[in-house]
DNA sequence: AAAAACGTTAAGAATTTATTTAATAAATTT
DNA sequence: AAATTTATTAAATAAATTCTTAACGTTTTT
């Protein structure tokens, strides 16, 4: 009856861990460590965990759960949550899936956008000066000029990017792509 | 005169300057390390560069830029093109945001959503073993049933996501977000 | 108030990743 | 064919990251 027990835990653990593979394996494309990132798939199967049951499940260090549970806090794929009775800090992962892919895409395009383009614009005006000064050479200036417009042409996208973010913010994109229903996933299911 | 045309020159790489540092700190979002970031950055203002060039820019090894280039030119932000008489290798950056954009995410999407689709087949296999055996207990039958639900669901966001790859490789994505023109351009330049 | 529990910070060890130098392979020129 | 040029691979070194142990500060319990 026991040893029946524990195969049954065995499956369950085995289907568990191919899923925790895959999400820990592809979330370098979240910036995250492996670590990190098979700390959210476990996370994922559980209800709710605190720092002493990630760091049993995981066999790593209290420290190391700490810091991990932060970054994944940061991109909002973890949340803190309050639990009257234990005094411990209670952990719950995002499971929507389409929340994480908008805080986190919106949080990284909005940087790249905002750092870029402001770069751009002291670039554009230290261009502009070298094109607008007299004194400066024929050669000087037409390569000025040509990262000028090579700049204000990458603006374009950019400001796409910005677009972008606005409509996956507003969820307007779903207007565009709505969320499959539930019915979609069969065929899929060969 | 020499003088006027050396400070001609360090205005105008200040100026690249600035938005190479702000591309190559943004560039860890696209899973470049800083070099190879800086690397595109460089190359981004330049017409074509050979491996030596870049060596000389960049004040690195060529193995350095052999191993940065590959990576740029596995996400095809840099191609190889042909140049007769030179017999070095000759590499172009890609200038198009849009196009980098759409190989970047298409491959990377594409990747997340094959690993993990298959994963969640399998483990969804397993767990339906489970629970259709007679023999399983009523706790564990019911905690399968759950994980089960909760990949079933999952499964509306990894189709969501090829939708969005499927409708950017397809480029109907700039039918509901139209890549601004150039006029759009001038308010955001206050 | 003392002791225990908890999370975080700090410092050091270990691992991984990036970079360079040296060696090799392939192609081109002389 | 020998010598030179070019890119890549291999081995060694350097740098950066991740992880752990130990110490600290805070809160809670007794």
């Amino acid at each position: 009856m026991d040893s029946r027990h524990e195969l049954e835990h065995e499956k369950m653990e085995s289907a568990k861990d191919k899923v925790i593979g895959a999400i820990s394996e592809t979330m370098d494309l979240y910036g995250l460590t492996r670590s990190a990132g098979k700390l959210y798939a476990t996370m994922y199967f559980e209800d709710e965990m605190t720092l002493d049951e990630m760091r049993q499940e995981l066999s790593m260090s209290k420290p190391s759960m700490s810091t991990s549970v932060r970054k994944l806090q940061e991109i909002e794929m973890v949340k803190k949550v309050f639990r009257r009775g234990s005094r411990k800090d209670v952990y719950v992962a995002e499971k929507n899936f389409f929340r994480s892919f908008m805080v986190f895409y919106c949080q990284m395009w909005d940087r790249e956008v905002k750092m870029n383009m402001e770069a751009i614009h002291q670039a554009q005006k230290e261009l502009s000066e070298l094109i607008e000064d007299t004194n400066t050479s024929k050669e000087t200036r037409q390569e000025a000029q040509e990262h000028y417009d090579l700049l204000e042409r990458s603006k374009t996208y950019y400001l796409w990017l910005e677009k972008l973010v606005a409509s996956i913010r507003n969820e307007e994109i779903f207007e565009f792509l709505p969320k499959p229903d539930q019915n979609e996933l069969n065929h899929k299911n060969s």
